[in-house]
DNA sequence: ATGGCTGCAGGATGCAGA
């Protein structure tokens, strides 16, 4: 079982880069953030061609989040609770049944938040806090489940290039890092770092400034799994060959197998 | 560098991203 996360940064920009890495890549799950599209306006046609069930909760213009997965999507939720006034698209659930066994999966886009003391900062910290909530009540049922996507949230400096670049950013004020941190102490476990522990792995490089030819990257992608999730834990891998595409995304693919 | 690009909405340029 290949599950994949991915901001594309527009789908529409996107949709042929997008197509081509899912066709070459056949994972079972995609999770997509920042689709920058309404939900009728996403292009379900190019996945349901590949074999893909589509599930889409997008925004007009920002935000956006969807799933794509060989296996039928029940359950499909897009409402993170506890902000009913929230209208911005960053969540989307959903369960799949692999060979009798529920995998619970959340394609997340978690608020940027800078500049740092805005309402956009409180907004990030709100939604954190929201998501741990979340998280605290899927544990109880002890199931599988996935929380994957952009997390905008650099967790260590070795997850930076160049960490102190980032010392006034959002992406790696202490209250960020810490609700991350938190996250990971109520029993998830960061797939990437159960498999690597080497520092200089990125998903993210700015468009600016050649942050690409520099390796100027921040590792902001993450996949957290439950624990009956991590136990089926293989492997973790960032594919950066699509950040060297002609168009590119700004973020590049991280995948996760699960052997179910 | 004053975010130095990029996508989007809309029909010019402002906003948002990280």
């Amino acid at each position: 079982m290949i599950i994949a996360t991915w901001n594309i940064n527009g789908v529409k920009a996107r949709i042929e880069g997008a197509r081509a890495w899912v066709k070459d890549n056949q994972p079972d799950i995609v999770c997509l953030q920042e689709i920058k599209s309404e939900s009728a306006g996403f292009p379900s046609e190019f996945f349901e061609e590949l074999g893909y069930n589509v599930a889409v909760h997008g925004q007009k213009g920002l935000n956006g989040v969807a799933i794509l997965s060989k296996l039928p999507l029940d359950e499909v939720s897009s409402a993170l609770p506890g902000d009913d006034r929230d209208d911005q698209a960053r969540f989307i659930e959903a369960v799949v049944s692999v060979g009798g066994i529920a995998l619970r999966v959340a394609s997340l886009y978690f608020p940027n938040g800078n500049p740092i003391g805005s309402d956009k900062f409180d907004y990030k910290l709100a939604w954190m806090a929201r998501l741990e909530d979340f998280a605290k009540a899927r544990l109880t049922d002890e199931e599988a489940f996935v929380l994957a996507g952009d997390f905008n949230v650099i967790p260590e400096p070795q997850d930076a290039r160049f960490p102190d670049n980032w010392k006034r950013d959002a992406l790696f004020q202490p209250e960020p890092r810490a609700r991350f941190r938190r996250l990971i102490n109520l029993g998830m476990t960061d797939a990437f770092r159960a498999c690597n522990a080497e520092p200089g792995n990125y998903s993210f490089w700015d468009y600016q400034a050649g942050a690409w030819q520099k390796d100027n990257g921040i590792r902001i992608d993450h996949v957290l799994l439950s624990p009956a999730a991590a136990d089926r834990l293989a492997a973790a891998a960032i594919d950066k060959t699509t950040r060297s595409w002609d168009k590119p995304s700004d973020h590049v693919p991280f995948i996760v197998e699960l052997g179910y």
